[in-house]
DNA sequence: TATGAATGAGGCTTCATTCAT
DNA sequence: CATGAATGAAGCCTCATTCAT
C-alpha cells in the first residue's frame, strides 16, 4: 500500500520517554498544576529570550513559583526544554489532513497537504523551533532528539518515494534516500527563513506550500493527474 | 548576458570592512606575525571548541602569546570569529570552475560545477561552517553576516534562474525569488548533513554533487541539451 | 572500694534525657512503629553516608514514609542523629563481664575485660562512631556530648587509677586524672585507627586487647599478681 | 645506628608535591604578593571559623583581592588550605633538639625533648590542628593527607622502639609497630585535648611533656639511664 | 496523624575584559 | 608592544524546614 509523502512530524514518537525524567511526576493535583505552570512558563521564557539567555529564576518568576519549587519537577534547565518540546508535539501532532484524502488521492495534492500541514504547525511554533535549531547546535541531547526527528522524517518520504517510483509515477533515476534528505532539507530550510527569522515575513503559507509543492513535484518529475479519474 | 547558477559563498564580498575592525592592522613585522598567530590559534580553537565552548585563554594559549596581546589586535572574541570567518574566505573563494566554461556552457554542467565548488570548499571548511551556523543562532552580528550571505546568492542564483527563463530552458512558472530560496536551502542543508554533523559521514561529495544537481535540474525542468547544438 | 578499671561507654548515663526532646514521643502502636523505623533508617544513611552527606528525604524514604511524618517525631537533622546515638548506647551498654569478676580480681584482667568489651562494642558501631567523631567537630551540641562521656570514662579511670596506686598496685608518681586522660586517649584512638578507618583491617579486636591492656599495665607499672595469692 | 624515638612531624615530607596544583604558581611578584596574601587569609578565616564555616567571599575580603582572583591560584577551598596545611609544615619542621643530642643520649631525655617539640609546634597550630581534624574526617584528600602523616610517625617510632629493643633497653614483648600505634595515638590526642579543644585549657606543655614522656618510658619499661655516664 | 509540595537564602564558580608593569 | 594578574557581575543549585490538604 503506498505511504502518503509528508514532512508532517506528527508521527514522531514523543521526544521523550519517561525515563529521561530527572525530576518526578507530582502525584497530587497541586503538583500537576506547578508542574504545568512551569512548563507553560519556561515556553514563554523560552521563546521570549531563547535558550541561552534564559534564567531559572526568569522562569520560575513567570510561573509564580520559588526557584526550589522549579527542582521539585526537574533537574536542569535542559530538562524542562526538553519537556517544554515534548508538549509542542501534542500541537505538531496534528492529525487529520491525511485521513481526508484517500490513499489513491493524486499524490501532489498529498505532498501539497502535507506542506500545508507542515507549514502551519511551525507557524504556530516557529519560535520554538528556533530554540530547538539554537539548542541542537549546542547540546549533543538536543542535536540527538533533531537527529531522531529529521532520521525519521527521511525514511517515511525515501519510502513514499519509492512508492511514487514502484508506481511509474517519480523518476526513477533518483536515490530515494539522498532524494528526501535533499527535499526535507529544501522544506525545512524554508520554513526556517519563512517564519523562524524574522527575515522573510512577506511570505505566507500560501506562498510556501505552493514553491515547496511545485518543486517537489518537478523535482520528482510528477505529473498532476486528471483530477476526476475516480 | 546570462549569470551562471551557483550556490559558491566564493564571490561573496569580504564580510568585514576594515572599518569594522576594533583592533588596529599591525605595522610592523613582528605584529603581523602575532596576529596571523592568533587568527590561526582561534580557528583551531573554535574548530575544536565551538565559538561558546572556547576560551580566550586557550587561543592566547595556543598562539602563544599573553591575554594582554590579545586585545592590542582585537577588540572582543567576537572580532577574532569574524576575522577567523573573513580569512576562510580565500580558501572558499576558489577560482577557477566557472571561468573554465564559457558563459553559454549547457546550463547543468555550469550548476554541477557550482556544486562541486560549493561542497569541495564546505568539505574543507566543516568545521567552521559549524561555528558559524552556531553563533548565527545566537549572535546578532553573525546572523546578520549569514543573512547578507545567503541574500546574495539567492539573488544571483534567482537571476540565473529568471535568465534561463528567459532563454526558455527553465519552467517559466517558477517564481526565481523562491525558487533560488528554496533550493539554495535545499543545497545548504546537504552540505549541513553531510559533513557539519557526523552524521552522513557516507556520503561523498560526489553523491552529494550528483543528487543536488540532479533536483536542480528537475526542479528547474532544465533539459540536457546536446552538447554540440549550438 | 575500689573501681574497675574501663573505657566501657556502658556506664553513661543516657546522652539525651527526655525534656530534650523535640518531638512528642509517639502514643499510638502505629507511631511507635513509625517513629522506630525512622530512628533504624537514620542509622542506616548516617552509616552509609555520613551525618554532612545525608539528606532527611532519603532517611524517610529509607523509613518508607514522608517528609512530614519526620518532624511528627523530631523537630532536627541533629535530634534524630541525637536519638540513634542514645539507642546505640543499649548496645554499648554491654552487661556483664565485670559483674561476673570479682571486685578483688587481678587488676589486669579487670583492664583486660573493660579494653575487650569496649573494643568489641567499637567495632558493633564503628561506623556510627565515626559519624559522632565527625558531628564532634561540627556541632557544639555532640561536641558536648562527647566531651561529657569522655569525662565520665577519665573520672571514673582517674579514680580507679587512684585506687590501685593506694592500694601500692601502681606506679604512685603518676598523676591519675592526665594519666586517665592519657590513656583513655589511647586506647579511643586504638580503635579509632583499627575499625573506624578503613586502614588497619589488619588488626583483631584480640591484638587490640593485648596492646592495649599490656600498655596499660605498663605504663601504670602493675604487676600481674599470683592469682590466688589472698 | 639507633633511631631517635620521636612524634615531631618534622621530618615528614611536604604534604602537597608541585604536581597536585590547581591553580599557577605566580611568575611575576605582584603574584606572589597576591597567593601570599591569599595564603595567609585563608588561614585567618580556617582557624577563626573552622573549614565548613568559612566562605571563600571572606578569604579574599581578608585578602583584599577580587573572588576572581582567588581562583587564579587556586581552583577550590580544598586546594587553598592544602596549600595553608603545606605551608604550616614549615613552622612544625622544627628544626634542631634532636640535632642537639647525641644520638647515645638517655632514651627518655630523647623522647622527652620530642614530645616538647611536638606539644609546642601543636600549641602554635593549634586552630590550624583542629581543622585538619575536622576535615579529614570530612574529606578523603585530606584524610588520605592525615593518614600519610600519621603512617610516617608511626614507622618511624616503631623502628625507633625497635631499636631500644635490640639495645636491651625496652620491653622485648611489645610488638614495634602495635605499640608506636598506641602511644603516639595518646600523644596526639593529649595534644589535641589540651590545645585543640577548648576543654583542658589548664594543662601546660610542661605538663603534657611530663605525662607522655613518663607513660612512654613505663610502657616500654625504659630504665632513666645514670645521667653521667659518657 | 500522614502526606508531599513549597520555600528561598546564599555559596561557589566562570571568564571576557581591563590595566599596571 | 608585550605581559599576565586583577576584576566582579551574575546564575545555578541545595536541602532543612514549613505548611496546606
Amino acid at each position: 500500500m503506498s505511504q502518503p509523502v509528508g514532512v508532517d512530524p506528527a508521527q514522531d514518537p514523543p521526544l521523550v520517554t519517561e525515563q529521561d525524567r530527572g525530576g518526578d511526576l507530582p502525584t497530587t493535583a497541586r503538583g500537576v498544576r506547578t508542574r504545568g505552570a512551569l512548563v507553560a512558563a519556561a515556553r514563554v521564557i523560552f521563546e521570549r529570550d531563547g535558550y541561552l539567555e534564559s534564567r531559572l529564576t526568569d522562569i520560575t518568576a513567570e510561573a509564580q513559583c520559588s526557584t526550589g519549587s522549579f527542582y521539585t519537577y526537574f533537574s536542569s534547565k535542559e530538562e524542562i526544554l526538553t519537556a517544554v518540546l515534548e508538549a509542542a508535539q501534542d500541537d505538531m501532532l496534528h492529525p487529520g489532513i491525511k485521513r481526508v484524502l484517500p490513499d489513491d488521492a493524486d499524490p501532489i495534492a498529498v505532498i501539497e497537504a502535507s506542506h500545508r500541514s507542515y507549514f502551519e504547525a511551525y507557524l504556530r511554533n516557529a519560535r520554538l523551533m528556533v530554540v530547538f535549531e539554537q539548542v541542537a547546535l549546542i547540546n549533543p541531547h538536543f542535536r540527538a532528539m533533531k537527529g531522531r526527528r529529521g532520521e525519521s522524517f527521511r525514511e517515511r518520504n525515501a519510502r513514499s518515494i519509492a512508492d511514487l517510483q514502484d508506481r511509474g509515477l517519480a523518476d526513477p533515476t533518483l536515490d530515494p534516500y539522498r532524494t528526501a534528505l535533499a527535499l526535507n532539507g529544501m522544506v525545512g530550510r524554508l520554513a526556517w527563513h519563512a517564519f523562524g527569522l524574522e527575515l522573510e515575513r512577506n511570505l505566507t503559507v500560501d506562498d510556501l506550500v505552493e514553491t515547496a509543492t511545485q518543486l517537489w513535484a518537478n523535482a520528482l518529475k510528477l505529473e498532476r493527474s486528471a483530477p476526476a479519474q475516480s
